[in-house]
DNA sequence: TGACAAAATGAGCTTAACTCATTATTACTG
DNA sequence: CAGTAATAATGAGTTAAGCTCATTTTGTCA
């Protein structure tokens, strides 16, 4: 409970103390070592897993007593949370980047794809922690980590709908059936990708080729418009070529 | 070690005593209690889950003393592999089962894909043992737990196969791109009919339908089929028009 | 420099997994 | 049917990891 405060304080950018001013270089110093402890914490989970890091170990690493990890986190579940927002901070950014330099939708998608699948290749440990989360119940919504998924989420979200509306998607109003589809594709990928050590590289392409292709395929102009086209223009010859037979069978009197 | 080889022992049906025959009520019991132990390992783990769970509720609820758990697993994740293993036993049997009633591979893919969500709903605490095995590991390939998930995935790559064989599924040699959107986008879009709770049995079917579709539409043969069709009328078309033309370039004498 | 607050420490508490010496049960035999 | 050896079961005790808190150290002022 004091520490959970001491968490938020450290955390929150609000006035430690009444004087403040000359505070920064403490301040400073203080969240060098939350930074410290993070750290440490990330490489262990990220070593041996969440079990098997124990306390001692990360505060050991981080140079410092046991105890004082518990004036930063309230317990080692809450360091784990800290990681793992972290992360989801850090993928987000570097989503929302990538986007931004790309103007057409399957082209985002690609980068999407790969940016998500090379990042839980790297630190799929980290991913793991939030399979300890419990997401089911309500708790979950309304809490910190649900936001910062709904945020990194979103970008894949807002992709979608603007190649919806670009006409290069096929509308729908299920939109979660696509992202689930996409981030779980991901995800399963990259398990068989670890398990088969061999070719993983050309595999993430294949991958995220694949996925932004599913989605963009189902009304893609491009194959769909050349295909319509082509018949369209043989049943305009067609008809033409009917009416003249028509006419040409009148004349002549026979079929 | 002196609990794993019981486990082993209690496990395997091999001959316990050099006499045999008259054991069999005293195994029975044996395996009972087994049962026991794992039933209510099994429903710790979905009421509360794996960390939760503690040994000597375990052993309470399945009524032995706690020391006697170790002389049939050799510790908690062993019990817990034991859970996970009879959950996968379920899983495939429920499978094959479906898939032999029916012929129609969509029908067939629709099935699974149900089949797997109610079941990875209802005990999705089960499938959250699986998260905590580390699938990166060498020691993976080879373990119990690797053939029996390959076990119930193969249920999906045979219809897959044959659905490719009927030319019912665009062909491909890269099944596993498939295999893991299949799983990946069922497992992903469980969590979010869990955390919508609203209209779950509708979001079942239209996932369950989509990925169905999704497999089989690459080149799904009804749309072919009317595009022949109309390939057909056109050619019938063009060959009254050859003897419609060849009459009038005799009429006309031209060409 | 003294005093006060903030920060850090690590010995000790608690709890849960796991062990093992002891006891109870069962099956077989003379 | 009593004796006995093998098998099964027990729970007090050990270990270790998360966590607490009284005490000490450090930093910043007047």
């Amino acid at each position: 409970m004091t520490a959970a405060k001491k968490q938020a304080k450290s955390k929150a950018g609000n006035g430690v103390t009444a004087p403040g001013v000359r505070t920064a270089t403490r301040r400073a110093r203080v969240e060098s070592k939350e930074d410290a402890i993070v750290k440490a914490a990330y490489q262990m989970f990220i070593d041996v897993g969440f079990a098997k890091t124990t306390m001692s170990e990360i505060a050991k690493k981080a140079g410092v007593a046991e105890g004082t990890l518990y004036l930063y986190f309230s317990n080692k579940d809450a360091l784990a949370h800290t990681v793992l927002a972290d992360f989801y901070e850090r993928l987000t950014l570097g989503a929302k980047k990538g986007v931004a330099k790309l103007g057409n939708t399957e082209e985002r998608l690609v980068f999407l794809a790969r940016h998500h699948l090379k990042n839980i290749i790297k630190e799929r440990r980290i991913l793991e922690l939030l399979s300890m989360t419990d997401r089911d119940s309500e708790i979950y919504r309304g809490s910190e980590l649900y936001k910062m998924n709904r945020a990194y989420v979103s970008v894949f979200d807002d992709v979608v709908r603007e190649g919806m509306w670009r006409g290069e998607i096929k509308k729908t109003d299920e939109l979660w059936l696509l992202r689930d589809t996409f981030f779980g594709a991901l995800e399963y990928g990259m398990r068989t990708i670890m398990l088969k050590r061999r070719g993983a590289e050309q595999r993430v392409n294949q991958l995220a080729q694949t996925l932004a292709e599913m989605l963009i395929q189902n009304t893609k102009p491009a194959g769909a418009t050349e295909n319509q086209t082509s018949l369209q223009n043989l049943e305009k010859t067609a008809r033409r070529f009917e009416k003249a037979a028509t006419r040409l069978e009148r004349i002549t009197g026979q079929m």
